[in-house]
DNA sequence: CTCGTTTTGCGAGATTTTGATCATGAATGT
DNA sequence: ACATTCATGATCAAAATCTCGCAAAACGAG
């Protein structure tokens, strides 16, 4: 097994369980407790996990970045994400039904949607029901069963894919963890590619979200290639020549 | 187990009960009782617990808000139906998947699940959910899907329906909004009570969590009758006669 | 293929954690 | 006040785990 891929299992079995021993991991991953201690030494370096005596736990870090007022965003510079968020939003088409999947980006996009009236989201992530249901009661919400992956708060499997079936979706909106022009949209994580695929399959159309820095992240998971991309929407700080190579496959690439 | 995890467990087990003794925590852990007091020392030490002879105690220290009376009055409720919440949580066995109907009172019981190991939580809360995930790492957590509903932050409709056919539910809680002896659970809005209906129904046993108040709240909306309640959770307060009634149909009621 | 680098597995010695024992101090009942 | 019971802290040995160095294996470039 490609020691990656071994390290991404590694994280998805602490994340999962909460917290793991070094002897477990070690044998459901078939290498020997030197290399597993490496890998968990390697990961507490880079603040994905933290390291115990016998084993490892998870970070429960705060992931609900909190959104600032409307009123404060006109005011202030908006930042990159924000401005990727917004300019996201105008593509939706009064009266349509989207679908928002879990990421840092997509959930930028909340604060921004009661402009658009008469909308439905459907979302696979609790933290974006959630910030709908807290702050607007304009905005329709629907949200997709699964399983919760509690890192990400977003939900998948069976019931994910099941629940996508009963649904009309006009627009996608993807946050991509990685993009490729010659790959594709790459993801995080393997547990989570397959509820994306679906996800994308089931739109029309789907809109990619990525800042400049997704044009340099790699990772094993491809989600969808390139050809499956409608509408790209990325900041001025996207490479030149990625841009022209995705146009160049007739993707409207969008710059805020 | 890990020693992290076991401090972890221990924790929950004294804010739980308030106050818990060193023999019966080693027992619990499955350690000795040395452990038990080394970890409970070091607690002290931290400050996340009091050390007395015997045992801990949990501390009750009150960071102090500026409060309206109304804000007084409800977290006067909070901690009565806190304590309500806790009893719940005793009633769940390990390993057992249990579900967590949208509701003030479920909502309490969140803080209490991780001292129970190896519980599947099934909701339709996106407020438990978002509270679970944000909170602990070790419960597995279902969202069923559905219609979000922006005020109580629960989703509705036939995907909640849906995926319920696809869930074992070994216990389910509910959140009453008014209980009368005679004519059963009663529902706050009309809109709700038909997924309440197929919850309720999809679980072998049915716990009600009711405070004193719910017993003179009317409602024209029923969910259930009586004979449906397996276990009533409800406080001290509750009027002896309709416990009595409760009692004499053959519902267990557990008073916190 | 050969060389240099990286990754991995192994084992010795150091360190941490744990459970048992026991003298001492604290709570409780008479 | 006294005796009795129980909890405590200290200490030690055993077990589990970690660290570190080293060599074998895998890998990549020339």
């Amino acid at each position: 097994m490609l020691s990656e891929k071994r390290r991404s299992r590694l994280l998805d079995h602490v994340r999962r369980k909460g917290s793991v021993r070094v002897e477990d991991l070690a044998e459901v991953l078939g290498v020997s407790v030197s290399t597993v201690r490496r890998d968990l030494d390697e990961m507490d370096e880079r603040g994905l996990l933290r390291r115990v005596h016998g084993g490892a736990v998870a970070i429960t870090d705060q992931p609900v970045p909190v959104e600032t007022s409307m009123a404060e965003r006109a005011v202030h510079n908006l930042d990159e994400k924000g401005r990727i968020a917004a300019r996201a939003v105008d593509l939706i088409r009064p009266g349509s039904t989207v679908l928002l999947t879990g990421g840092s980006t997509t959930a930028q996009m909340v604060s921004h949607l009661p402009s658009v009236p008469d909308i439905t989201v459907v979302t696979n992530s609790v933290a974006i029901a959630h910030a709908i249901g807290t702050t607007s009661a304009t905005v329709q919400v629907l949200v997709l069963g699964g399983l919760l992956r509690n890192a990400e708060l977003s939900l998948l499997g069976h019931l994910t894919t099941q629940a996508l079936a009963d649904v009309h979706i006009d627009l996608a909106f993807f946050s991509a963890y990685g993009l490729d022009p010659a790959y594709g949209i790459m993801g995080a994580h393997l547990a989570e590619a397959e509820t994306d695929r679906n996800m994308i399959t089931a739109a029309k159309h789907l809109v990619v979200l990525a800042d400049h820095t997704k044009f340099s992240q790699r990772s094993a998971v491809r989600v969808a290639p390139v050809a499956r991309i409608g509408t790209l929407v990325t900041d001025d700080a996207a490479p030149a020549e990625a841009v022209a190579a995705l146009r160049a496959a007739d993707i409207t690439v969008i710059q805020a």
